[in-house]
DNA sequence: GTCGTTTGCACAAACGATTGTGCAGTTTGT
DNA sequence: ACAAACTGCACAATCGTTTGTGCAAACGAC
């Protein structure tokens, strides 16, 4: 029932006002300065358009401008901690700027992440941030003939900014921890290394880490201290049983390459007596709080994913978009289950 | 290299293929065989705007048109369970009937909402998905005011459709089952409810479910039975020491209400002797799979975010937004401690 | 051979903004 | 008092589509 039926547009106000559209335009993107109409004209404009309740059309700005105001990112899914907390840095710096944050999943597909992109492209996004991508090689060929701006996060692509986690940095602290929290006679010890895949981006990083630190700290390692299972929880568990069974008892030292397979794990765990866990020490590459609530401690590397996306839009801020590789350190979280070494009280 | 430098528009087929750039237009939006295109002609212009990596210009199309194939959600925040696994649905039902989807959360800020919903609407989206609102009056004045249809999820809104978790059905259903569950001897039983606040639109109903259940099914219930102290973790694990320290013990029955209540509950229960849990059933709305690693079982209520988007997207297809109460029940998810029962392995 | 139909397309006007340019009137400089 | 400079704005083109309308040529019926 407020007016007409449609939004009002620059005519409206021009007609409403007397002055032209083009006055009115420059008044309400604020380029009236420049064009040197009278303060008070402009103000007059401004009130007219407020009490009519005006706002661009910034599908038409966008279409003059060939800007659209939006900012698109792609990633594998929403449901998942690392890439919510993404997205929910994404927007704030999105906002920071101005600019409308365009988010889309693409399921890990690389059909779905190659129209996604087209589209946001269609819709003339100043930016695509690409996190995790399957196939970084054609979203980059896509991007650069639209001659669109694109930084990939958390997995490289070529020949343009990559912001990643620092893999190595983060699998040595964290493998570097498991060491020295590990019982007095490291003489003997076989640290482990379980789940992931052997020649994924992250997962040969890692295992490469874990494999200089444990041969300059204990000064040998072998082939099958790398348990490269997969990411299946089940496919961990049954590993780690087997493993279990094979030295009698749970090794030394345990780094566990990502949350599944840290979850397949404990599916075995809980089939162990308590004690069991006395010599040894747990790591997990990725966090999830519920590490506070198990009965033993476990070091949980947290990858920093607000320190990805701001490095990710300082490097857009910068307008260079030439291939360079960004690292970001991932922090290490100390052990704070809630169980707090009150153990015994539940026997 | 490829190219000019810009993408080519219909106006660079028409030249190319030497017909009109409204025949290209028809031709390439599909509406070709009403105007009574030649079929040989549109396969030839197709051909060359595959050959030239022609797309549309959605601003341009959406201008035109006006409407822009984007369709809008605000929520609260990304990095929760809840709220990502929503995204996840709503693209997926976006995508489903080729739409763009754009979701942004505004953390719970009744300004950062307006201001939201204001830019989506400037960018002509054809819906805009409002869950959880906290001024959900001022945002159904906007839309309506600038004639977009909206519809509330999660929370209820006035004048528009809204689709919302069955608070009622869900707590009577966890009530009644926590009771079930309670040893025989239900006389004097005093259940207790924990968390919320109490005239929080989900957490009133869920008290008044509990409240009637616990009456049929008892015969009975004082008001210090529920103890809506909020959602802070620190004030319930306070609440509920002190509660076990008046009775001397766990109550018979916990309807804990929320995921974050239940954090704090849990730092008190992991300083109670394992015995502590035998006569007590525990359920919480809301549901976490970390549940699955806890000490005993716990009764979980899982919110239908599938059902709840794929509903309003039902209501969005029918085209009409007249006020409505969807309601979706929500999911009791039995409990799944992978401890199985074996806790006395662990003493 | 004439007169309606149909076919196949081109023309041009939108959509709502932005922006280069032009042009009266007023002010300033001398 | 006259040119130069400045002020304050309006005009019109433009961005890339879509879509109502017009108009020749080909076709059909008689």
């Amino acid at each position: 029932m407020p007016r007409k039926k449609q939004k009002p547009t620059i005519y409206d106000i021009a007609e409403v006002s007397g002055a032209s559209p083009s006055t009115v335009s420059s008044v309400l993107n604020g380029s009236w300065k420049n064009r040197r109409i009278r303060a008070d004209t402009a103000q007059r404009i401004r009130e007219i358009a407020a009490s009519q309740g005006y706002s661009a059309n910034l599908q038409a700005r966008g279409l003059r401008k060939a800007k659209s105001g939006l900012v698109g990112m792609i990633l594998p899914v929403h449901d998942n901690r690392f890439f919510s907390s993404i997205s929910q840095s994404f927007e704030a710096n999105a906002r920071e700027r101005d600019l409308c944050p365009v988010i889309a999943s693409t399921l890990r597909d690389p059909q779905e992440e190659i129209r996604t992109v087209e589209t946001l492209i269609s819709y003339a996004v100043e930016a695509v941030f690409i996190v995790g991508a399957t196939d970084p090689e054609a979203l980059h060929r896509i991007c650069s003939a639209a001659n669109v701006a694109h930084i990939f996060v958390d997995l490289p692509g070529p020949d343009a900014p990559s912001v990643v986690s620092d893999n190595i940095h983060g699998a040595r602290l964290l493998t570097q921890t498991i060491l020295d929290e590990m019982p007095a006679d490291k003489g003997q010890a076989r640290p482990y290394f379980i789940g992931g895949v052997a020649d994924d981006y992250a997962t040969s990083r890692r295992i490469e880490a874990f494999r200089s630190v444990v041969m300059e700290t204990l000064g040998g390692m072998e082939d099958d201290q790398i348990i490269a299972c997969g990411y299946a929880p089940g496919r961990a568990a049954r590993e780690i049983a087997a493993l279990c069974d094979r030295m009698g008892r749970l090794p030394e030292g345990l780094f566990v390459n990502s949350l599944t397979a840290f979850e397949g794990v404990l599916g075995h765990f809980v089939t162990l007596p308590h004690e069991a866990f006395d010599g040894s020490v747990i790591g997990c590459y990725d966090y999830d709080p519920f590490g506070a609530f198990l009965r033993f401690p476990v070091h949980m590397m947290r990858q920093n994913s607000d320190a990805l996306i701001s490095a990710a839009f300082a490097q857009f801020d910068t307008g260079d978009f030439s291939p360079r590789l960004i690292m970001i350190k991932p922090d290490l979280i100390a052990p704070r289950t809630i169980y707090r070494g009150r153990f015994v009280e539940f026997g």
